[in-house]
DNA sequence: CCAATATTAGTTATCATTATCATTATATCA
DNA sequence: TGATATAATGATAATGATAACTAATATTGG
């Protein structure tokens, strides 16, 4: 049998911090934020947890083009636009989900379970701040 | 003026072991292969001569979706399918290159210049080779 | 062949993420 | 409600991939 979860103040202020908020933080961005309300926690519980949350599909993680990873409160797998200059990540309303996956499915040697689209460019703040 | 290129051995080696197979290894794949001929080439090389022909267009970097980084000997982007059990990466020949690219922009507030597809499941060695 | 300089080998540094472990907090049940 | 079992934490050390540094070497145009 698994190990009863404990739902500790740490991993609800986590979860709660990215739920409320629509951009895409690293980790070490949620936890600056949390910090201010649980000043001590730890750098650990915050991976822990993050990785705890995605497991328990409470979350997503969003694998990371280059650098960090990102997490999202929306457990619902869509797709993604990164900023190439400040590195944001925000989301873009396109579902080709099960189509996609179908279609490699068919191409591919072996068993296709998803996929995700990371597309690029420099976002709308970065673009029109073109200074230099 | 920018500064003249000088196409040492080493260099060479990498671009031809990675040209020379279809699949798409990491650094140390690279590295480890290289030294079959080259037998003190540093690993700190190889690094750099990936991301010097990666930049001037020789060859691909492949976001990697968790791990290390995997290269494509074929520069021209395409897309890719990772198996979650052994890491693999493989080539997937579907083409929505310009399509998909252009209706994120359409919705993304900000310039979308291009985007990344990784497929996942499990490949069909690791599929057929199912002990336990 | 020589000189100018791009590139290398070897090493150390950096950055994000994990593991370790003694201590603390949480949930359960008497 | 309060004792108890154990999951979770905080602090820190460890890891793994990649980048930076520097003196020595190799490459190329003249």
């Amino acid at each position: 049998m698994q190990p009863k979860v404990k739902y500790s103040r740490q991993r609800l202020a986590i979860l709660n911090e990215l739920k409320s908020r629509c951009d895409h933080p690293t980790a070490d961005v949620i936890y600056a934020e949390v910090r201010k309300t649980i000043p001590n926690i730890s750098l650990g519980t915050v991976y822990r947890n993050l990785a705890f949350l995605a497991q328990n599909g409470d979350i997503l993680k969003i694998p990371a083009t280059m650098g960090s990873e990102h997490f999202d409160g929306n457990p619902v797998p869509h797709y993604h636009f990164k900023c190439n200059v400040c590195g944001s990540v925000s989301d873009v309303a396109i579902d080709l989900m099960p189509t996609l996956t179908e279609m490699a499915g068919k191409l591919v040697d072996g068993v296709v379970t998803g996929h995700t689209i990371m597309f690029e460019g420099k976002c709308g703040l970065c673009d029109s701040t073109c200074r230099k």
